[in-house]
DNA sequence: TGATAGCATCGACCATCGTCGATACGTTCA
DNA sequence: TGAACGTATCGACGATGGTCGATGCTATCA
């Protein structure tokens, strides 16, 4: 893979990570990037970031997902699945529940990639 | 729909813009984000962000995108066509060619929803 | 132990996406 | 005018995605 060494390179640079405008874009950086806005192009996963965001304790269980944002129990799972694969959430079960918080330093990376 | 007006509430709020973490996102918001970041969820459409934003003169034609990217005319136009519907691109077509452009605009528009 | 509740997973369905090859459209130039 | 070139669109295909209802798993509590 010669991705692989384009990504050493970049980092070799002093990059500290992969930038949509800071050129050129790795095809290996550019589908690990894909990944994380791949998961934020769906409204109903924005809103439960959204919502994560908001949270006072920062922590919100499954359960009180579902009527606000009006899918069934086995969908919003579905959506927490994708933002915890692309890093952007991170559940904790705790007895019965099982409760989710934000990554702002993985939400971070993916800001600093399209960063002027 | 409520939507709107929960849209209009975030602007006379003095909001400039949605944003993920300036809670809570409206669904219509949402729903407008999420076509932005889901154009920037292919690993060929974040290249060809990249390629315009190292381009010299700030403009690329279609031909010059398809040997680095491995893709065939078709395809690259077809990106060029969603990332264009985004707003993330425009195409200005002088004589047989036509010379694609990145909007920094509406990138930082998407950047700024997703800042800490 | 059994019953209940919260969450994850499965199977199925329809819609959308990424890709290609082929074709249509626009422009330039002889 | 016609030929050649760059670009856009079309049709088709397999793959993936969002959604639901149903089922399975795990923890709690009587």
């Amino acid at each position: 893979m010669t991705e692989k060494q384009s990504m050493l390179a970049v980092i070799e640079e002093g990059e500290c990570c992969p930038s949509v405008l800071a050129t050129p874009l790795a095809a290996g950086d550019a589908i690990e990037l894909a990944k994380g806005f791949h998961a934020l192009g769906d409204p109903i996963r924005l809103r439960v970031l959204s919502m994560l965001a908001a949270a006072p304790t920062g922590e919100i269980c499954v359960c009180e997902f579902i009527g606000p944002l009006g899918k069934t129990q086995g969908t919003i799972s579905h959506h927490l699945k994708i933002l915890g694969g692309a890093g952007l959430v991170h559940g904790d079960r705790r007895g019965k529940w099982v409760w989710y918080s934000l990554d702002r330093e993985r939400l971070a990376a993916l800001n600093a990639a399209i960063e002027a």
